[in-house]
DNA sequence: TCCTTAAATTGGTTATACCATTAATATCGG
DNA sequence: CCGATATTAATGGTATAACCAATTTAAGGA
């Protein structure tokens, strides 16, 4: 596939703002609960005015990922306050198992996983590595490491360069690793386990490092299959 | 003190613009599709400032309420074209080429199609069959047979039983077939890849009915791969 | 120590000017 | 008269600057 030419943006300055502050939240660079920077430094910052600044924060209190209070600041929603609108609202009105789940991640990601092997650059890798290490930090200070954990995935759909695949994850991003997060605290309960997933994610991580996109799909096939297989064992 | 007797309201401007606004909707003040005051009118009936009525109108875009285009005015949406597809408009913002559809679609679709070849029904088999056939029909009467096409994907997202599987090829197609379909036609134009596509689809029906979920795959990365190739071919 | 007060911080509002896009209108050439 | 083109007006989008309102923090005093 040569190039697409132009993708021309006549975009608005607010939803510009918008996407990169929308992708700092996913991305866990803002964290759960954190104040963010205030509209005035937002402002200095992307160069542009408060007002557009603002337009931006509005639209994401809007769509509950951010929550401002007058004299306080401008916080970060924790997931499982936020307002599950998308995805997850339809799918849990059908009643999705997390065997579905993983079995469409399985395709979703693995996939994925070979598409980063052969795009990721040396952002893309630093935010993996950035990952790795919060949840290894997570873990060691008796917390589950959720958050660092879906960051990782989410780290591999930008890889991929896809703002569709990217758009997708997003979107699953709430219903993945936070609706169903108590379900998954019974997997991280086992200390063995915690490690394997990490090691797991380093074997990915390395794989999509080396350029082997055969072996990033193993490795993430892997890494689901085991999920996917201690559900199995208890019976889900 | 003895009783506090100040309910005053403490709301935001904006928030009771955004309450007025929204019941006129509701109300059928404004109706679907028609033009509403511009943001300067509304400023100065409310009394309050510009600013106050965009936020107001501005979360109510987020909410799919209205719809504003610049030089032109603020709209109410159609009660009917507001569920559409969240994936289809959302999708829309972005800039999603075809290249990167089917890349997505490599991972969802592959992985489909396996799990179906260890799960398809008699029932699932039916469909497929009929899509098969229903395209063949099509293109002979010289159209184009794009729907049977999304049948036939559809009817392996069914085969699948995975509730979640079904929920996002649905929505996928929605967007693929109202958004991109005049693309596509570039493909069905040349006789020859509609025989080739047809060839695939039989390919892929039967790795599923032999049960073979390897086979399924390789089947569908080959049609997937096809489509890819001949849109990498010609540019996009 | 505890309460009060003042100041700094931060989001909320207003006002004004100008830019960018779109549609309607006027203008000119044939 | 017609059609293409240029102009204008309407409308949302952005940028400043100033001020208001709520909150937190720190200073001050009894």
């Amino acid at each position: 596939m040569p190039h697409k030419l132009k993708p021309i943006k006549p975009k608005r300055i607010s939803d510009q703002v918008f996407d990169q502050l929308r992708e700092l939240i996913f991305r866990g660079e803002f964290k759960a609960g954190e104040k963010i920077l205030t509209e005035r430094e937002l402002a200095e910052a992307f160069g542009v005015s408060r007002t557009s600044v603002r337009d931006a924060i509005n639209k994401l209190v809007v769509m509950g990922l951010l929550d401002q209070r007058q004299g306080q600041g401008t916080f970060v929603r924790s997931p499982e306050s936020r307002k599950k609108s998308l995805l997850a609202t339809m799918v849990e009105s059908q009643d999705a198992s997390i065997a579905d789940l993983l079995e469409v991640r399985m395709g979703l990601e693995c996939n994925a996983a070979a598409m980063a092997a052969t795009r990721a650059v040396e952002k893309d890798f630093q935010f993996m590595e950035k990952s790795i290490e919060e949840m290894q930090k997570e873990v060691k200070s008796g917390r589950l490491g959720s958050e660092a954990d879906a960051s990782f995935h989410m780290a591999i759909a930008y890889a991929t360069n896809n703002p569709l695949q990217v758009f997708i994850m997003k979107n699953f991003y709430d219903f993945l690793f936070t609706g169903i997060k108590v379900n998954l605290e019974g997997l991280y309960k086992i200390p063995g386990n915690i490690d394997t997933i990490l090691e797991q994610h380093t074997s990915i991580y390395q794989a999509i490092r080396k350029g082997d996109p055969d072996a990033a799909y193993r490795a993430m096939k892997q890494h689901i299959d085991f999920v996917y297989d201690f559900f199995a064992g208890q019976g889900t």
